[in-house]
DNA sequence: TTGTAAGCGTTATCAA
DNA sequence: TTGATAACGCTTACAA
């Protein structure tokens, strides 16, 4: 391996030197950047990445942390975060939670081990309280992306998930549909608070009523949808807006064994566009999240040094499940 | 930030014991061990893993390198791997190549650079050559799995391929279908030429001709498989055998979009069993793949410094896509 | 603009 | 079984 002070001999320079013109510090003669450069190259010279972040305390790495990897919406956000911060020279760590708080402070604890320049990421949903992941990090920048805490400092890129539930439950409510519940996530997360705000103010701009009793709490597996679509059925909903494309999947399946039909019996809107949505039949209505943009933004926060908050729009993809108008007309 | 020479100082020894019994090398007084590794945890002492591996010129990370991970294969094996990995020290760095040789090139110099304790991948479709992978390698292990070039030295981890793709040629011309064809991907990866060979087996033995013009090279994506499809439909063929899911996928949209009816006119079976594939109308029939364990098995190669070739079975799924049999007794 | 020198925290080698 | 010492390759005050 060639190293600097090989460099710094070939040329009769000192390593500072050579370390100072590659390293891009302006106290270097232009024309002993040019030199050292070429040098550098001809030898095959390779910049000793732990020698330098040991020195520096400091890695060219950027963690990201995402519940799981598999969910479209997590790995295009990072699809989206890699393309920009490769571009400007830095290497991605990806970790996954599974849900796990305890994985999530081991991962915040690798990271910070590895020295990270920052740490962008979407917490668990047993993650409750944001005081330890604000320890595990130390000092390190943090860009928080979805699935966000208020409290914690920096940068935040969020959905507009009041808005975006409230457009799905207004385009439900327009379809006909007179009873419309909600198969709600874990409400501790605020993407998930916030899209029950926004199907609630649906109902009251539209004079309906608000009833608890059609809300479905902890509610995004397929499992789970199956369960509760049952139950919203039994209480008289003729309609679902899901704040996840599992639990709507499984509401659809538990409704067809029950023998109903969408969307003329029953209407679901999604949320996350999964693939899946747009393949099944009927087909899923959903709200799509530009996750790839998301993670584009979130890796601007850091270089930029932001703090902001970032809002993206969702997208609402009217398919079969809902739209029963289109039907009628056929 | 406390270090072993603090730890050092407290206990009256040098850091070099500190270290050896941090590391568990066999040089160590018991006691002295137990005294220091108190110690240690009660100061809140970390190892600086940038120092360690600049000194020991290797890091406790594993490159993963994948073509994409939200491919439901991909992040499985990602999981699979991590879940051994994780348990014995090490943490995971995960790469994607969009397929690209270029990116891929990349990838194994940011490993590299990381000196990375061992590179599990499994290359692109544009990757013809290994010969710069094991250049870019260096001295760095390697585990290849599903995508493999046999011509690389150290241990593999693969589909049986061959067996599983016969099997389901086998389904679909025990089904009845007589004019059966396949969307092969591209034939330069070993996965996809031994599918094929699989296939071509299956029609010799049922005494059925291979015909080169039902051979549908290169094609793995939605779109291709829909023109494909066409083509293949136009040709007389009433089956198909798809080395992957998305082009079965789009095969089938494009044989419901020409009016045909799956499985009465027309059977297709797919490979991978992706999510949506157990949620189409008809649904799917896949190979699927035990690509957790894959990951788990390819870890555990560089674990044990295995350099042996692994197979892992496939397993057929049947479902209403190819199952005619089941249809006629309705 | 360049050189000098002192580490960053750890580990390997050798000697005691 | 432990200690002394050097080195891994790079960066950065500070001095020249």
């Amino acid at each position: 391996m060639v190293t600097i002070t090989d460099i710094a001999k070939a040329l009769g320079v000192t390593p500072s030197t050579v370390s100072r013109a590659l390293s891009g510090s302006p106290r270097v003669k232009e024309e002993t950047r040019r030199t050292v450069e070429e040098t550098a190259r001809s030898m095959g010279y390779e910049r000793n990445v732990m020698a330098s972040n040991l020195r520096r305390g400091r890695s060219s790495i950027v963690g990201i942390i995402v519940p799981r990897i598999y969910r479209e919406f997590f790995s295009n956000v990072i699809g989206g975060a890699e393309s920009i911060l490769n571009e400007a020279g830095y290497n991605v760590l990806i970790c996954q939670t599974h849900e796990r708080r305890e994985a999530e402070l081991q991962a915040l604890h690798t990271l910070r081990k590895n020295q990270v320049a920052c740490v962008l990421m979407s917490h668990a949903i047993e993650t409750e309280d944001p005081a330890p992941i604000a320890e595990a990090l130390g000092d390190i920048p943090l860009v928080q992306f979805d699935r966000v805490f208020r409290s914690l400092p920096g940068a935040k890129v969020v959905n507009d998930n009041y808005e975006s539930a409230y457009a799905a439950t207004r385009h439900l409510i327009a379809n006909g549909y007179r009873r419309v519940g909600t198969l709600a996530g874990h409400l501790c997360c605020e993407a998930f608070s916030d899209r029950l705000r926004g199907y609630r103010k649906a109902l009251e701009d539209s004079g309906l009523a608000y009833d608890e009793s059609l809300v479905f709490q902890d509610c995004i597996l397929r499992e789970t949808g199956w369960d509760a679509a049952l139950q919203a059925a039994e209480a008289g909903c003729d309609a679902l807006y899901s704040a996840g494309d599992f639990s709507a999947l499984g509401a659809m399946e538990a409704l067809r064994w029950k023998g109903l039909s969408l969307p003329r019996d029953f209407g679901i809107v999604g949320t996350a566009d999964e693939t899946f949505a747009s393949l099944m039949s009927p087909s899923l209505s959903s709200l799509g999240q530009h996750a790839f943009e998301m993670g584009r933004v979130a890796a601007k926060a850091f270089l930029f040094r932001s703090q902001a908050t970032t809002v993206i729009s969702m997208e609402l993809h009217i398919r079969e499940s809902s739209n029963r108008n289109s039907i009628c007309q056929k």
